[in-house]
DNA sequence: CACAAATATACCCACTAAGGTATATACGCT
DNA sequence: AGCGTATATACCTTAGTGGGTATATTTGTG
């Protein structure tokens, strides 16, 4: 069941703070690593455990992974991911990673062009 | 985290029946067994995981437990339950159990009497 | 009180996952 | 080719979970 493995990604908060960021669009690994501040294997594996269940994509440019959410999501990872944003509101530890994305955009580093294509 | 734990829950196949069910009216262990066909044991442990999370309440009636969905549930329960409902409607296992759940309740077993209260 | 039905718990085993350390791989630059 | 940065993987350890079997607990009934 496809919904299953969708529910076990999210349970682990790690993995919530990255799809919730990815919502916000495209990032490499290095740009996770600053905004939850988290070691490089931690935020690695975490990655590929998500690209392994399909909720996530990713494309190398250059020396970076660039992660994304998958162009054609199915309906339930749609509808979860909305749910999950509706449900983070409270949560301080969401926003404040949305902080540190902001001042990483801002600095217009690699995941910008990325992003752009 | 509150969410974290909702998330937790609801990974299980046999947690996520549980509760599409539940949210349909409370229910006691052996109708579980019935419509889920599963063994006692199973159903009655996965009901203490959920009771220890605070997804669901129980309470004595006679020699039966009545399991409900917490009637104050926090904002990110009742976000999460409802997405499941909708997250739902594609998967024959929730259709058919509903099936079951009517007959159990057409028979007028003692459910019945314990959810009018 | 003995017994049956309904439910919970204890214990064991197998599997998954998460975190850490170390190492490998890939790419860009000189 | 050698080096640095970015990223992935292997391996180890530990914790949590799920399924099964057996047993305990609670309640109702004769």
């Amino acid at each position: 069941m496809k919904l299953l493995q969708i529910y076990r990604c999210l349970c682990d908060e790690t993995r919530l703070r990255i799809l919730h960021l990815l919502k916000r669009g495209p990032l490499c690994v290095c740009h996770f690593q600053t905004i939850l501040k988290l070691p490089q294997v931690a935020v690695s594996k975490h990655l590929a455990y998500l690209r392994g269940k399909g909720l996530v994509t990713a494309t190398r440019r250059q020396q970076w992974m660039i992660y994304s959410l998958p162009e054609k999501a199915p309906v339930e990872l749609d509808l979860q991911l909305r749910c999950l944003q509706d449900c983070v509101q409270s949560y301080p530890i969401f926003r404040e990673d949305l902080k540190r994305l902001q001042n990483i955009r801002c600095a217009g580093e690699p995941v910008q062009r990325a992003a752009i294509k």
